[in-house]
RNA sequence: GACCUGGUAGCUCAGUUGGUAGAGCAUCUCCCUUUUAAGGAGAGGGUCCUGGGUUCGAGCCCCAGCCAGGUCA
């Protein structure tokens, strides 16, 4: 007896290829396309991309001679997904839909879907990889980077669990993208040469501002230059009495007052706005550029420093609540006052940085050995020893 | 009131001994990228405060005025 996939086809070259893959490998492979959004009025593009895309999957689908199927799952992504990102913004946070989209609806909704179609699997176009291990007379599973180095979609699965990651299959991940090309043009795929899929999963290309404006909306207020000489800044090490009090201080965040910059300009409202950020400000007149270091929704005021070197952006660590901490390998869960060397990532696509993990009652500490830019509220710090993604949790 | 300094792209400024203007930032576009950022490349944009004058030719020299900041009574 075949073994049943249910392959999520998103209308593009990787869930393309991955179908294929599995249908050579014997499976018996159900095509599933998910719609999530409809309301095209606030994407960038020209056409209705779902539409395309859909018809594309549908395509693909014949081609491979696989059953195809479409299930409209955008009443449970504008309620997990949608707005958790409007809420999130509200607060002044950087939320991570995509990160989201794949924990709540891609392996969880819609898995559950598949699993009524009587499917053993589900199967994504993710560049990753997965690994089983044997602990104790039990089988762990190991979510892994994709081969290729430049695709390598981990991190957007970094929320994923052991149950989840039981049931999922990447045929993709062992492939470089180029390699992935090639073998959806030899079969013939209408989607060899289509473009990759870029801005948030389920609506594409939006400005965000605009696109937050349906439901946040514009105040005025200030934005704030802040010194580089600001005072808090070359504070000496204090000594500690505790460890908890160096990893609480190497952490921590700095709070400003309108009072310790100037007056640079006026904004439409701190929410739209994230830490790091450069572009859309509109202030000009300075030597370098001026960076977002911090957003205040409460005073609806933005901070900026100057400079990609302003001490304002970075900071040696950043702490995750006991109850954000998320282990794919649960086996490694550290314990109260427990370490983990390890790599880590606060973004997608950022380079792995060298840090330690701590675990205290309150929660999870990750000192890196250099300091980091932009550690924002709201995005998802993800840890790895070599190829595998240990766990993840939102930075708080 | 007198004197001084300055008034050049959206902003901050540079512009050599007079030969019809530039840089950074901002903006826009593209590239990169299934988050938000960042990063890379390119583009657009100027009655050189106004009015006279000198000169073959003035942003640069002269005169008057207007505006801004400052100094002195």
């Amino acid at each position: 007896m075949k073994k049943r996939v249910v392959v999520g086809l998103s209308g593009g070259v990787d869930s393309s290829v991955a179908a294929y893959l599995l249908k050579e490998e014997g499976y018996d492979v159900i095509g599933l396309f998910m719609k999530n959004w409809h309301d095209d009025s606030v994407t960038i593009s020209d056409e209705c991309p779902w539409l395309e895309d859909s018809n594309d999957a549908m395509l693909v689908a014949q081609k491979l001679g696989i059953p195809f199927q479409t299930v409209d799952l955008s009443e449970q992504y504008k309620e997990r997904i949608v707005d958790y990102m409007f809420h999130e913004y509200e607060m002044g946070r950087t939320p991570n839909p995509d990160v989201l989209c794949n924990r709540e609806i891609k392996f969880d909704v819609f898995m559950k879907i598949a699993l009524e179609l009587g499917a053993h699997y589900v199967a994504t176009g993710h560049y990753c990889r997965k690994g089983t291990i044997q602990k104790d007379g039990k089988t762990m599973y190991r979510l892994l980077s994709g081969k290729d180095g430049n695709k390598d979609q981990s991190y957007f699965l970094c929320q994923l669990s052991q149950e989840q990651l039981a049931k999922t299959l990447f045929p993709v991940g062992e492939l470089l993208k180029p390699e992935v090309r090639k073998i959806a043009s030899e079969q013939g795929l209408i989607t060899a040469e289509k473009r990759d899929s870029q801005g948030l999963c389920f609506i594409g290309k939006v400005r965000l501002p605009e696109f937050l404006q349906q439901q946040l909306a514009p105040k005025e207020g200030l934005i704030i230059e802040v010194p580089e000489d600001y005072s808090h800044y070359d504070k000496a090490m204090p000594r500690f009495d505790s460890e908890d009090e160096k990893l609480k201080y190497l952490s921590e965040k700095y709070h400003y007052h309108a009072s310790d910059g100037k007056v640079v300009g006026k904004h439409q409202g701190a929410h739209y706005y994230t830490k790091g950020q450069r572009k859309g400000l509109g202030i000009g007149g300075t030597k370098e550029p001026l960076f977002v270091i911090d957003t205040d929704v409460e005073e609806n005021v933005i901070y900026m420093g100057q400079g990609k070197a302003h001490p304002g952006l970075y900071r040696r660590g950043l702490f995750v609540e006991k109850e954000e901490i998320h282990w794919i390998r649960e086996d490694l869960r550290l314990k109260v006052d427990e370490q983990m060397q390890v790599m880590a990532r606060i973004r997608y696509r950022q380079e792995l940085q060298s840090a330690i993990l701590h675990q205290t009652v309150s929660g999870l500490y990750i000192i890196f050995d250099q300091p980091q830019s932009a550690i924002t509220e709201g995005q998802f710090v993800a840890w790895y020893q070599g190829d595998e993604l240990l766990g993840s949790g939102v930075i708080s």
